[in-house]
DNA sequence: TGTACATCAGTGAACGCGCGTTCACTGATGTAC
DNA sequence: TGTACATCAGTGAACGCGCGTTCACTGATGTAC
């Protein structure tokens, strides 16, 4: 019981391949999740992945280049609405809220598959380096007065503390703990502003 | 040919075992690090593992519980040399040189595992929480003239900063944006001490 | 101290299992005339 | 516009492989008398 699909329609099963990569791969860790998991998650069966995929390294890839993507764009959208101070303390809030570190699979790349993507193909790390370059020319966008290279050494900063918060408070079993790392990382970013 | 050892040669096996995984984990990753691979690197073959471990779960924890124990040694061993803000300095240098960062192995287990340490049994996360608890305790130890709360906050976040940081700068693969958020880190965690 | 026996560290083959990947096949979609 | 044919999205079985784990076996170590 085969069905071909028009090109529509498999353009939006390349989509939701995406998608479910882009949720596993951020709860589950990427070695962890097995293609045949991905596959039935987007509603079909293992042997059409190559249909759209050249490999789990290609698709790796790929899910890196738009999680990253989407992340930039959060951080991006929220800086034509709110600028300054209160919009980087708006960012950093988000970030660092018990909400995001319970839900790493629609949360930021960096802090769910930091040590994997490290360990990455070169494809994967030049996605992730770009994603790091312009996240950080996003937080930037909030430093007024200052030159861009100081903001950017600052955004940096911020940028560091912020993924180093939420993987501590998800590694931390703790949740007092977990909660006072968010907490503190996020007044001290604050009160650095 | 096969020869059984003594009971000391056996605890000596034991710890190189312990050994082997505290590096091929933090190269590699856990889930990417097999038993055989693991035991060759012990001089051994992959049967005699269960002689000294009930399963691999539970050589994750002990090696989590290892590696923490060591690098809050390492720090609480500089707070006894280096008081005060010189000996934080020194131990926030070290954390984020280059040779941290190029020797994953011998490193940060945060730094290295943070994404499977959160995903890991309940064992391993104990110890990395007891870990985390006593880094922060070490790093606080060198905040004078606060009270201890407000010194754990502040150490918090320099750990935060630290392990984002280090984490960042092996994930990029550009050297200058490597050693450049290597760099803001240490100087924005010593601007602040 | 010497002898007989039990223990158990380490070997290497084997277990079932899930992995990434390939393939023959189906039949609606898309194309050429 | 209608017909004939090629394309290709998706299925499900199969591939070799390495995984964590188990097991029968070996023979020096450790123990009991």
């Amino acid at each position: 019981v085969t069905v071909r699909k028009s090109r529509l329609e498999a353009a939006k099963t390349r989509e939701r391949i995406l998608g479910a990569a882009a949720a596993k791969f951020r709860e589950h860790g990427i070695a962890a999740t097995g293609l045949a998991d991905l596959m039935s998650a987007a509603g079909l069966t293992h042997g059409g992945f190559y249909r759209h995929f050249d490999s789990k390294d290609q698709l790796v890839a790929e899910t890196c280049a738009t999680t990253m993507t989407e992340l930039v764009h959060q951080i991006s959208a929220n800086a034509s609405v709110k600028r300054g101070p209160q919009g980087l303390r708006a960012v950093v809030s988000a970030y660092l809220s018990a909400e995001h570190r319970d839900n790493a699979g629609g949360g930021c790349p960096l802090a769910a598959l930091g040590g994997e993507l490290a360990r990455a193909d070169e494809k994967t790390r030049a996605a992730a380096t770009e994603g790091c370059l312009k996240l950080i020319e996003a937080l930037a966008e909030h430093y007024e007065g200052l030159s861009n290279e100081e903001a950017r050494k600052r955004a940096g900063v911020v940028l560091s503390t912020m993924v180093g918060a939420l993987i501590l408070s998800r590694v931390v079993a703790d949740p007092t703990l977990s909660d006072a790392i968010l907490q503190d990382a996020e007044r001290a970013i604050a009160r650095a502003t």
